[in-house]
DNA sequence: GCTTGCGGTATTTTT
DNA sequence: TACCGCAAGC
């Protein structure tokens, strides 16, 4: 058997179909656990077997740093050699490297820095203060989640302003061509700009695009169905006219629609090329079967899908426990329960608890603190975005680019030397009149700073100089050492108190990154450029301890036995004020993606009540939850007297006083407030949560909330079609109905 | 320039 | 409820 038998060996009749595809457009639509992976890595495999790709004419790109990591190690052992020359990456690996190389024909300082998150949004400070816009109107966070809409759907600030129709778009559109000033005149980058920047970049230079076009013969691309306007793209630019481009998606896992991705793009696949083949693999080899027709059945109710059928290889299991909770207190304690019992044949790791928002662990890890039960929790506060951390980058930063503006203002203030606003305002106005950046002012050292401040500059000054003198001959790793001990960054966290402790074992991780990407043959400029595409799931450590994690984080991982946990209307699907149907699919996709992480067993509770942000909230059991046949589910509440799947029968006529059984309740609104089983003082008016109403203009909707009374009253009201809003009912004309 | 306290706010977060 | 960011005081 030779070694391309050897691989088709491994696969079923679809993924061979797929793997063996030979040139021009291939569309693998991969439901949940079908093998996507697989069917990638052995198509890599099988072309270079074939002799069709050779490894420098492959451009395989992934979302994350980890899968690229992943398919290269399983490409290089299944061919038994190295993909040296081609590129296993990210997409903004990619775009980053193409404008690295190319940086003047993209309009680029030859060393312009990486934007993160947290520069952005201090730009945008900026921005507001120039263009004195009150943050009432529009918080910095808003515009900068707009502004990165914008680019991630190629639209730059003139085109925006164009079609902006009304004041706030209007707004958003200036606040664009400010900020995109403001990060040019800093000589940088954000994340989105890499991407927008090596569009621009191919589509302007004809030559660039057709060498890549011919260089690399092959594209893959992963996850296509969470690709955004820019990607989608970039990839059609790098196909050329007979694109040899893979593309595999689940349109039922696309998640990251407010990040921009756009299921369309793998939903109309074929309008983008036309000659496309696609195959469906349609065996799934991860779940028992009451799991997987349990998650069909939810995500069978999505219109914007291409219907399909998995079936399960894995055979009959254990039906899906439902369990409705007390609050979340119960539900964590039913959870560790369980967890508990499952250990006696599962590994602690091969478990995960899964939940829409990370304010959810907090009960969970508590109880199983409690427990000593070995835990995670994934995501979280984010290695790379730690202060001390990003302090340490800063300086390096300034380092490697001199006149790095941002990364100067953020370090010299740390740790603090006595450089104040004053003092910062005479080097601004002094950088200003010379026309230089603000490193450059520093270093010339104007005369309105006082005495004091003068030294202090000085220092810093100095410090740098010795720094970059010392970056030019010694190893990152050195060089980092040598910033932190100088710069009197790791003395501030000298105490013995946890917090310190952690802030010093961060640095001591940082201090090992850089001595692992120097064995690497990475240089400090090189480190930092891939820091600032590095995430925390790139440092996720193996543990053998249950996994916490919020649903987004848990893509593309499987678990012996998965608990899927706050199954609320309003948690899960999670809604707040302005999200309509499209965002009711992709919280039924959300579902569907955690429950089909699970292999084995597979838990769905959630809270009759529970504290949200401090208020008691009653929930009524997730519509997801009730689309679930009770012919696979085995509910542990039954026990306690509640059953779930009740509430589709028809509402009782007689109803005892129950009074925050979610389940029983009218089924009216989102979520219901509780006023709390020992106090529900009726409010003299009458209002009371619960209660429909009508408005003039908002229409119809329910009553949340009752603050105050008299003149003092507030209602808040969840309206059908315009959300939540609080009216003084004393003004508001409000009808009850 | 650093600490303390108040008020406003509150998703998901592949890069 | 809990945190974070900002504003006023030392």
């Amino acid at each position: 058997m030779n070694r391309l038998e050897a691989l088709l060996a491994d696969l079923d009749e679809d993924q061979k179909l797929a793997v063996m595809h030979g040139e021009g457009p291939l569309l693998v639509v991969a439901g949940a656990g079908s093998g996507k992976t697989r069917v990638l890595t052995y198509r890599i495999a099988a072309l270079m077997e074939l002799g069709l790709a050779q490894p420098h004419e492959i451009l395989a790109v992934t979302f994350t740093n980890k899968a690229a990591r992943e398919m290269a190690e399983r490409v290089e052992s299944l061919v038994r050699g190295s993909l040296r020359g081609g590129f296993v990456g990210t997409f903004h690996r990619f775009a980053l490297q193409l404008l690295r190389n190319h940086a003047r024909e993209a309009r680029l300082p030859e060393r312009f820095v990486i934007a993160d998150e947290d520069e952005q949004r201090q730009i945008l400070d900026r921005v507001f203060k120039k263009l004195e816009i009150p943050s009432t109107r529009l918080t910095p966070r808003a515009a900068r989640s707009r502004i990165s809409a914008a680019k991630n759907a190629l639209l730059g600030p003139k085109e925006l302003e164009s079609r902006a129709r009304g004041d706030s778009e209007r707004l958003i559109a200036q606040l664009y061509a400010a900020y995109q000033d403001e990060l040019r005149s800093a000589g940088a980058v954000d994340f989105d700009d890499m991407l927008l920047g090596a569009v621009s970049l191919l589509e302007r230079h004809d030559v660039l695009r057709k060498s890549l076009i011919s260089r690399f013969r092959w594209l893959l691309v992963d996850e296509y169905q969470d690709t955004n306007l820019a990607q989608a793209r970039l990839v059609w630019l790098l196909g050329g006219k007979t694109p040899n481009l893979t593309a595999v998606g689940d349109e039922d896992q696309s998640i990251y629609r407010w990040r921009g991705a756009e299921v369309e793009n793998i939903l109309n696949f074929e309008a983008a090329y036309p000659t496309a083949c696609i195959v469906t693999l349609g065996r799934n080899y991860r779940s028992a079967e009451p799991i997987l027709r349990a998650a069909a059945a939810v995500i069978e109710r999505n219109s914007r899908r291409r219907p399909k059928k998995l079936s399960s290889e894995v055979g009959s299991g254990a039906p899906v426990v439902v369990y409705l909770a007390a609050d979340e207190a119960d539900e964590a304690r039913f959870v560790a329960d369980e967890i508990g019992r499952l250990r006696g044949s599962v590994s602690a790791g091969e478990i995960a608890v899964l939940f829409r928002v990370n304010a959810q662990s907090r009960p969970f890890e508590a109880e199983m603190v409690r427990r000593a039960m070995p835990y995670v929790v994934v995501g979280g506060t984010r290695f790379w975005e730690r202060k001390e951390v990003r302090d340490a980058l800063a300086y390096l930063r300034l380092l490697v680019a001199p006149d790095d503006v941002l990364a100067f203002r953020r370090a010299i203030h740390v740790p603090a030397r006595g450089i104040g606003q004053v003092a910062m305002d005479h080097l601004e106005s002094a950088a200003g009149a010379w026309g230089v950046p603000l490193p450059e002012a520093a270093r010339r050292l104007p005369e309105e700073l006082t005495p004091r401040a003068r030294l202090a500059v000085g220092e810093f000054n100095t410090l740098l100089v010795e720094l970059r003198t010392l970056a030019a001959g010694a190893p990152a790793a050195e060089v980092v050492r040598q910033l932190l001990d100088r710069s009197g960054l790791a003395a501030q966290y000298g105490s013995e108190d946890e917090e310190d402790r952690a802030r010093r074992a961060n640095l001591d991780q940082l201090v090992a990154a850089a001595a692992e990407a120097t064995e690497r043959g990475l240089d400090l400029r090189g480190f930092l450029d891939e820091v600032a595409l590095l995430t925390d799931a790139d440092m996720r450590r193996e543990g053998d301890a249950v996994q916490l994690s919020t649903l987004h984080a848990a893509k593309g991982l499987e678990f012996a036995a998965v608990f899927l946990v706050g199954m609320e209307d309003g948690l899960l699907p999670l809604r707040r004020e302005g999200n309509g149907e499209a965002d009711e699919e992709e919280e039924r996709r959300l579902a569907y993606v955690g429950m089909t992480r699970a292999q084995r067993r597979l838990f769905l509770t959630f809270a009759r009540v529970r504290r949200v942000n401090g208020q008691l909230l009653s929930g009524r059991p997730s519509p997801f939850l009730l689309d679930v046949p009770r012919e696979v589910v085995e509910d542990r509440t039954a026990a306690a007297g509640r059953d779930p799947f009740r509430a589709r029968a028809p509402q009782p006529t007689r109803r005892v006083a129950k009074p925050s059984d979610g389940f029983h309740e009218e089924r009216f609104g989102p979520r219901t407030p509780d006023p709390g089983p020992r106090s529900s003082p009726r409010h003299p008016d009458g209002w009371r949560p619960g209660l429909k109403v009508r408005h003039a203009t908002f229409g119809s909707g329910v009553i949340l909330q009752v603050q105050g009374t008299d003149a003092q009253t507030r209602l808040v009201v969840f309206f059908d079609r315009t959300g939540r809003k609080t009216l003084i009912p004393s003004l508001a004309k409000l009808e009850r109905c």
